[in-house]
DNA sequence: CAGCATCCACATAGATACTG
DNA sequence: CAGTATCTATGTGGATGCTG
């Protein structure tokens, strides 16, 4: 018994895919949208773990798809700034209900501390 | 200026990756929640091109989430029928907004023929 | 029919070292 | 500071063939 309001178009599906699979990607959007605009060490130190190649990679691709905006000012030392494009807000809130699923499944808790409440979004790392 | 809204622990973020990143899943998901239930070779068809392995594998892990619910009848030939648990629901309402965000981006509508228009969430293949 | 086993190809991501 | 260059490890998915 499926109505209208299930017939929605996977198609895209493909492509969004292609960008959140990436795993850092998302932790990225939500890092720059908690920060409003972070340089390319302060997104290092905020995604804790993530190696320069990987940040570059994925920073190029989340331009290329046009959800983060970098900004190069002719400085020395050099310094670049990355925000969110008004898509990658977008994105942001399109991925809080999944989100918000996944903080209702069982394995949530654990690992949280509560250390870390009030961190807007973050996301712990004791794998170093 | 961030509010309590914004506030979302990203913990779980890692495990959510782990689920969507893979290729499949999400179609899986999808085929399913459109669906009801369908058997081995009907989620093969309707995702087009998947191969028996990958289709296994994703299977397997998806049962492991909890996400969807396998039964085997013992019967010959041998049957088994695949559906969404209530978690797999969930999921498949929150991804919702990330397809809805996927379908207002521009290189939507390309590729997504009228031949398709009513096939609710479905994917095109053409690549086979 | 519903898979599993095997082998293979490619993409992603980490470590490390080095540069404009 | 903000990357790039390599090299490597791992994972994810495809092809093919076989089985209960």
């Amino acid at each position: 018994m499926k109505r209208e309001s299930d017939h929605i178009c996977f198609c895209p599906l493909e492509g969004v895919i292609d960008i959140i699979s990436k795993k850092w990607a998302l932790l990225i959007v939500n890092a720059l949208g908690n920060r409003e605009r972070l340089r390319f060490n302060g997104l290092m130190e905020d995604l804790g773990g993530i190696s320069p190649k990987t940040l570059s990679d994925t920073l190029k691709e989340l331009q290329a798809e046009g959800l983060i905006k970098r900004e190069s000012f002719a400085e020395i030392p050099p310094r670049v700034e990355y925000s969110l494009t008004r898509d990658g807000v977008e994105l942001r809130k399109a991925i809080m209900p999944l989100l918000k699923w996944a903080a209702t499944r069982e394995h949530v808790n654990k690992g949280c501390a509560s250390t870390y409440r009030g961190v807007p979004a973050h996301r712990i790392k004791e794998k170093r």
